[in-house]
DNA sequence: GCCGTTTTCGGCCCGACTGTTTTCAGTCG
């Protein structure tokens, strides 16, 4: 096996179902079947870079390596599968000659020679000193050289004894700082929930807001751009004194430490770990500080090189042509400036956009005032912790003009699920209701287990009752890709199948997505009339943003919805929203901006 | 290492803050 996938294949299961599979030693198996994927590939140049830059080369092919590194992890489609089909990967950004025939190396050998050679000269472990916060390629290169320090242990060791103190450039702070840090990296802080971070961003642009000079406070960064998870959060503020409104910010109850303080821009602990970077600008730059702090950096540095092409030059205060100053007040005027129309911050990842923008093809991205129902919720008959006439109540109140009840099948015990019985007792509940209620139509639905074989959890008399079937893998997770795939396409082979819920199986920060050739599902799911999911949920946001840009791409319709268990969690929806703006989808690309006429004849098979 | 309506060579985004520096390097976003 590759030296370098090694560490990745290690703990997951597909070294284990390779023994399985073939009963033989897991050297032979994993060599011979072990899918390359664009994360391993994605990685790989990451950790090239890292190295390389501790070995001082040069910045702009450790830029190169980064940038292959994030084209690839972005791609839709698989990379080995490009590869295999003869594409020519120098059409990919940032990716030449020199890295297309890298990538061709690590898809045939799993492995790169190149990063091999780099790891005999710079020990592999410098590179996770990199994530203290502080330290960049030259101080590690420096502890390295002075001290001998080859990785996280030495580091701590060579701290507490004092010796990081005496070298040049370093201090008895920064010494400190770093145990500070290894202490806190122990309580394994991870990215942060949207949701989460939602929670937490509210309270304290209220707080920013009544501090006496601020003119405006927006939150940008990646919470701007509705990632899924945040790293920090950036929130830019205007107002003439900088100085007085970080003095006030910093003193924000939440506070639990004060990283940075100046007299435009400040960062702040909060009490959860999460790290604040409050910006402040005046009024007049208000424009272009947004669109700086935004992002993404890709974008950024997109623009700006746009900007230096025709002299100007663009930072978080305007853009400026030599000392005139062109634009700034407004993002939209930033844009004009180059005769592009605004870009919506859930597209600002260099991912296409500035072209499309300046071809006049930028989608017009779908909002949540589109959708005009929700295709997935559960009630009491179930796992959910509200009875049928609450949720169809709280739907109301949302203004739908149609849900769509799908409560669990059997196999999902714990959840309660119906077998055919009860749910005949629900169709009969919903008809019943349907009967009375005025301006809202309740669909009758099933979230369906898909089983282990591809058959599905309820009989076909039972499921071709209902108006609305989504299926779902609750159960073997760690099938082989092949074995995981083949068996989806099955399910869909039922004619009663409409939508696949959650298709990757993923829930943010707690565990990853099943091995699955998701292209492969959702081509099956066009052969077949089927549709996938965005699922809404903030902890499964599944399709995530790359996939629903797949399939649009591909053709495939996709379904927004909020999984809801509870009728607070109908407002989920802005989270899938959220996804499916990044992933460029509009009101066509989804299924329930529909009528519930159109949308019947869309799940006619 | 990539890239080209000015370039196949010579560029490659830009500024703030900290700590250790006495004029700035390193890091970060």
């Amino acid at each position: 096996m590759g030296r370098a996938l090694r560490g990745i294949l290690e703990d997951g299961d597909r070294l284990t179902l390779g023994l399985r599979a073939s009963g033989e030693s897991a050297e032979i198996e994993v060599r011979g079947s072990m899918p390359v994927y664009n994360s391993d590939v994605a990685s790989i140049f990451e950790r090239v870079a890292d190295l390389l830059e501790i070995e001082g080369a040069n910045p702009y092919r450790v830029r190169a390596y980064r940038n292959a590194a994030r084209t690839i992890a972005a791609l839709p489609g698989n990379i080995a599968d490009m590869v295999e089909a003869g594409k020519d990967l120098t059409e990919l950004d940032g990716i030449g000659d020199d890295l297309a025939g890298k990538i061709e190396e690590i898809v045939a050998t799993g492995d790169l020679a190149l990063f091999e050679e780099i790891e005999r000269r710079v020990p592999p472990g410098l590179a996770q000193m990199l994530d203290i916060p502080g330290l960049g390629p030259k101080r590690v290169r420096a502890l390295y050289d002075e001290l001998g320090v080859t990785d996280l242990e030495e580091l701590e060791e060579a701290a507490k004894q004092g010796k990081i103190e005496d070298l040049e450039g370093f201090g008895v702070k920064t010494q400190q700082k770093i145990l500070d840090d290894l202490e806190e990296a122990r309580g394994k802080e991870q990215r942060t929930r949207l949701d989460t971070a939602e929670e937490l961003v509210a309270p304290l642009v209220d707080y920013l807001r009544g501090i006496e000079g601020v003119q405006r406070v927006e939150a940008a960064g990646s919470y701007r751009r509705r990632q899924e998870t945040v790293g920090d959060l950036d929130i830019l503020a205007t107002g003439e004194d900088g100085r007085q409104i970080i003095d006030r910010f910093v003193e924000y109850e939440d506070v639990d430490e004060v990283v940075s303080e100046g007299e435009t821009r400040s960062t702040v602990l909060l009490r959860t770990g999460l790290q604040v970077d409050l910006r402040v600008v005046k009024e007049e730059s208000y424009g272009a500080a947004l669109l700086y702090f935004t992002g993404s950096k890709a974008h950024n540095i997109h623009l700006r090189n746009m900007a230096l092409d025709q002299d100007m030059k663009i930072n978080e205060y305007g853009v400026f042509r030599g000392e005139e100053r062109v634009a700034g007040e407004t993002e939209e005027g930033i844009y004009g400036l180059f005769d592009l129309p605004y870009i919506e911050p859930e597209l600002r990842e260099d991912r296409g956009e500035i072209e499309a923008a300046m071809e006049g093809k930028l989608p017009q991205l779908i909002t949540l005032e589109d959708l005009r129902g929700d295709l997935q919720m559960h009630t009491t008959a179930s796992d959910g912790h509200n009875t049928l006439e609450e949720m169809v109540a709280a739907a109301q109140e949302r203004g739908y003009d149609y849900i769509a009840i799908t409560d669990h099948s059997p196999r999902v015990a714990v959840a309660r699920g119906l077998d055919a019985e009860h749910l005949a007792t629900q169709i009969d509940q919903i008809d019943a209701l349907n009967e009375k209620l005025d301006g809202i139509r309740v669909l009758k639905g099933i979230e369906v287990d898909i089983l282990e074989d591809g058959s599905l959890d309820l009989p076909d008399d039972a499921l071709s009752r209902l108006d609305v079937v989504i299926a779902s893998v609750h159960s073997g997770f760690g099938y082989s890709r092949d074995k995981q795939t083949e068996r989806i396409l099955r399910a869909m082979d039922n004619p009663n199948f409409h939508i696949l819920a959650h298709p990757t199986g993923r829930l943010i920060n707690e565990r990853d997505p099943y091995e699955v050739d998701l292209e492969k599902v959702m081509r099956g799911a066009l052969d077949r009339g089927c549709y996938l999911e965005v699922n809404a949920y903030p902890d499964r946001l599944d399709l995530d943003d790359v996939h629903a840009r797949m399939a649009k791409e591909m053709g495939l319709k996709l379904s927004i919805s909020t999984d809801a268990h509870r009728v607070s969690e109908l407002a989920y929806m802005r989270f899938g929203v959220g996804q499916a703006r990044r992933g460029w989808l509009e009101p066509d690309d989804v299924l329930n901006t529909r009528s519930w006429r159109d949308l019947h004849k869309l799940l006619k098979r």
